[in-house]
DNA sequence: AATGAATGAGAGTTCATTCAT
DNA sequence: AATGAATGAACTCTCATTCAT
């Protein structure tokens, strides 16, 4: 009964789906050694094919990288921002969130020195504005919605989508990159800690005046 | 009456001088161009020596970098922590430290892609551990001693500070590089509110409860 | 009727083809020039291929060193050792070798160089005594069979046959590296003397007692 | 009573004690690490002067490498040729030889990768030559005399004085460098046969005709 | 579409040599 | 005579990229 899925998709299916079997085996390689210590050679066999494969599917190698670098902080997005999270009372939002966030990363530690790339043209600083985009104008969205619901007061929701952002994507890195993920719990708590009380107060001089 | 100083740290003096005369020339040409794309000849020839001399200096070009990157997150939170900002009355300090340092990365906006590196060896990771443990800490000692005066409630400092001067940094990266300095005065005045709103509230639910 | 020969080795084959077109053209300008002023480059150019194709077959420069002196020694050695000279009466067999050995040497004396050089790993050294022991292993079962043909008393052929072949291979190295190739005559007319001396008598104190 | 020695030679010996002084360092290095590997900062620091000091004493790297082979050689000939081995009777003067130049490789047996160096320029092949030299021309000397005195019959002494040599020379290459002074004894005891061999017979073919 | 041998430009690095002190 | 910081030429080797099969 169930047609076979027309063709028409099926050529860029493939090319998506090659890309991404490339971009997975390059991304373990270069969490591990780095940008320069990578060679094309180590990730076509990783990936099961032939060096020339590979620039078929990619113009050069920083393509690979900045791919596997966006690919990586995206996914962490992806669970950032998930409905079952974003759709629980407001209150144990921040809570949901990070700890959401701090699961997947202490699953896949091994890749967070991806989060961090130096970039070197105009094209990866745009694709890399356009991945924390993504992030940002969600989360944006959603804080539109509480002040729209009267869960929060008035204010600069796209600014601070991004700095909280900023904030979380780098409290990420120093837990699981720069110390290994040592006092995760630590990290954790405490950011959701100034997280609810920017959102719920009370602020650190105390709630009064 | 005050004799001419005597000689004893020339040795060490001299040796840090030209070091710093190579980081400075580095430091141009790696924001510009990226780690990749920049020669140790053009290195040397910006800082009017030899390539050979170079390597008298340095182990090899990636020792360059780092030293290139921490020495200039390193300058931007001197500022951050000067003592006239936070010997300022407790209200006024985050507007002040962020001013300032919007102010030094506004002057140098072409060195902001050294924020982020890729770090890529152990001995790499312990001096980026190093260069932001002294920020960290400096800004912990003054959280502590607020808490001392009875100007801010009892709380994890330590842990704060660290995510306070992530968020910043990231702040400044985002505005400074990502945006080519577009919209500073927005990030700014919105990075001050949220610290403001965070150390003295209201929080964003509103003052009461 | 006789089917082509197929190609099962044609893989190796090949690679040792490539091998052998490098060594020879490296041969050539490692004699003329030495070791140190010799460039990669130069030996690609000579070869006819790029000096990245070089390093497909080499894993470096010292390594085509050695193959080339080696490659030299053997055909020194191969001579040496050919049938019609073994199978001569025994008379006739040290000037057989000799003459066959300094005629290699006189067409191709700007190889002599070759014959001398310095080893400087384990890896090398083992390649040198492998190289030797095929000729003083094909000398020595020269010598052991004509020990059990009665045609010589018996002694010990192996070190004999180290000792013999020292004494030729420094001999032509003088002969034709050392004095270029000058009295070649006299060189070669004294070796046989020497070796039929050893071999046939009389001793130089004479015969008698 | 004894008065100083004057001055006049002072100063060359001055000279040839530095010369000395290095080539004595920057053998021990050559012969553990090769001459590409051996740099002239770790000649002169094992030697404790100055680089700088290197060149007052020597034209060049390779300058300093010939002297130290050739003086590894000379010390060599010299044991080979001392007179209480040459006044010995005839008979015992091949063992006296062989078995005083096998004492001294044993006890520097880590030398004996200086026997063999690739030589570069004319220069050095004269060098070469003219140490080679005297140990032949001595050796010669001696064979003459024992033609002269009737000990031997005649024979062209001069060219088997260096055919000797390079029998002895290669030997002991093959004895301490090849095989690190295994079989010691087997090498020398047949060396010995060879030679004993070859001035009092019996040839390998047995003493008659 | 896939391959992988061949390419060759290019850079980091070394280190013999110099020379001002 | 001695020094050793500075030099810079020159080399090996790598590896992203190409293209004939």
């Amino acid at each position: 009964m169930a047609e076979k899925i027309p063709l028409p998709a099926t050529q860029e299916e493939n090319i998506n789906h090659k890309r991404k079997l490339i971009v997975d085996a390059a991304r373990e390689i270069f969490a591990r050694q780095g940008y320069e210590a990578t060679t094309i050679a180590e990730i076509a066999t990783a990936a099961g094919i032939a060096v020339g494969t590979v620039y078929l599917y990619f113009q050069n190698k920083r393509e690979i990288y900045i791919d596997a670098s966006l690919s990586w902080v995206g996914e962490i997005a992806a669970e950032l921002l998930r409905p079952e999270i974003l759709l629980l009372p407001i209150k144990q939002v921040p809570r949901g969130m990070i700890e959401k966030s701090f699961q997947i990363c202490r699953k896949n530690y091994h890749f967070m020195s991806l989060i961090q790339i130096d970039i070197q043209s105009t094209k990866e600083l745009e694709a890399h504005r356009r991945a924390e985009a993504l992030i940002t104008q969600a989360l944006n969205a959603f804080l539109l919605q509480c002040v729209a619901r009267g869960d929060l007061l008035p204010f600069d929701t796209a600014m601070y989508a991004k700095i909280i952002f900023g904030l979380v994507d780098h409290v990420l890195y120093d837990c699981f990159f720069l110390n290994g993920g040592n006092h995760e719990e630590l990290y954790r708590e405490q950011t959701i800690d100034v997280l609810e009380r920017l959102f719920f107060g009370p602020s650190l001089r105390g709630s009064a005046k």
